[in-house]
DNA sequence: ATATGTGAAACCCTTCACAGCT
DNA sequence: AGCTGTGAAGGGTTTCACATAT
């Protein structure tokens, strides 16, 4: 299949036509009137705008369960993603290879950063080591964290931070799973009623998990843009 | 602290304060005015809103790294989740105790479902497995559905699946890292322009990672609202 | 005096529809 | 004839600003 039109790829996407021919319309004007896409010509123009062309080394520290489980995901390579080092705090796993890489010991971190031109680092640790390894990984030069650990961190302007928070998307699922019992009913409807459950708009839900965080020396504030946050405000 | 006002939470949240009262609003009049609302009750509000107040039994299938990472994961049981079962299709699994909890086998996936009453389910799989242990978590009941494997599920109507792409995040990080770079320059910027990097709305960047996918019986086509998915036409 | 709750305005994104190119 | 690229319309969300309540 050499070529494309925007509307088999709206359909294998699931959008509309037109956003997508927009959308691409933003890159550049990459498509033939009358014929379409050129398939090659466009997943390069698309990865390379994306990034995907680039060799990004990334470290990783906190090497448990979850640091191990991305270490072994195979997404990362496949996306330009080479995994430059393996961090852990724990000298029992220092020289344990772990997806083929050996796990270095976390006094090494800024030598290794330096050494491989790292700019971004995935932080896996557990919550009370996360900011602290944060602050490292910035000192050393990197400006941008993926983070795993359940805390919120305090970056200086200028690094993105991108906080994974694994139970907010099991939240969102209960969340829908709750108002499909709520339409249940239909008679017992009005009886359960005791607790509504009011008419929410779609914004009620919010589209996912990652808090970007980004900018300012604090949290949040002042961020823009559809972010899509859950609402900070929330009940342990 | 007893009362807060929407200033102040919306600055924590880094919101504008009347978006925040209009959220609010829609869940009822909770506040008080010329006051702020009140915190306990605000927090009962919104926890029983989201389904905090539930308790939600889940299966995880899948117990490699990720999924013990998962069940070790502690912002679940504070969530309202309660890890109802662990469940592997490796013999050798079966009865280790992961997280404190011991591994079951998968042929009893349907009992387990049924006796617990669980209509949440973890996959944590490899992708040849997925789609077949999402088809019996679907007969055996479950409406909602997290996937953490790379691959997409299809799941009939009435179905929630929520996929996590871990891969996903670290390219939103690469690609505003390949902007930093792009905007360093300042002189050598027009040179360095041979593939000059456009300007692109806030939408180029999506708010964040997982595909909500619910609804029809093949993926994605029609769904609407404030998702925010990655391209789907996305090279390897 | 102070802070909520909410119409109305502003803004942004999506979709329509068609001119323009192959 | 067919499909892209895009101005304009449409729809939805965010912000403003103030009436209203304590």
């Amino acid at each position: 299949m050499p070529t494309v039109s925007s509307e088999e790829l709206a359909a294998a996407a699931g959008v509309n036509s037109a956003k997508l021919r927009k959308d691409f319309s933003y890159l550049g004007s990459y498509g033939t009137r009358g014929v379409g896409y050129d398939v090659e010509y466009l997943v390069y123009q698309i990865s390379r705008e994306l990034g995907l062309t680039q060799d990004w080394p990334i470290v990783m520290v906190g090497i448990g369960n979850l640091g191990a489980a991305l270490a072994n995901y195979g997404g990362f390579a496949s996306r330009g993603f080479r995994v430059a080092a393996l961090i852990d705090a724990d000298p029992a796993m220092v020289g344990k290879p772990v997806a083929g890489i050996p796990v270095q010991y976390i006094d090494d971190l800024e030598k290794i950063i330096e050494e491989n031109g790292v700019s971004i680092g995935v932080i896996a640790t557990p919550a009370g080591a996360a900011q602290q390894v944060c602050d490292r990984l910035v000192a050393a030069g990197v400006t941008s964290i993926l983070n795993f650990a359940p805390t919120v961190l305090s970056v200086p302007d200028g690094v993105d931070v991108r906080k994974v928070d694994l139970s907010i998307e099991l939240q969102i699922l209960a969340f829908h799973e709750q108002r499909k019992a709520g339409e249940e009913g239909g008679v017992a409807e009005a009886a359960a009623a005791a607790a509504p459950v009011p008419a929410v708009p779609a914004t009620a839900v919010p589209p996912a998990a990652p808090v970007r965080t980004g900018g300012g020396s604090e949290q949040a504030p002042g961020r823009k843009g559809p972010d899509g946050d859950m609402p900070a405000v929330m009940p342990a």
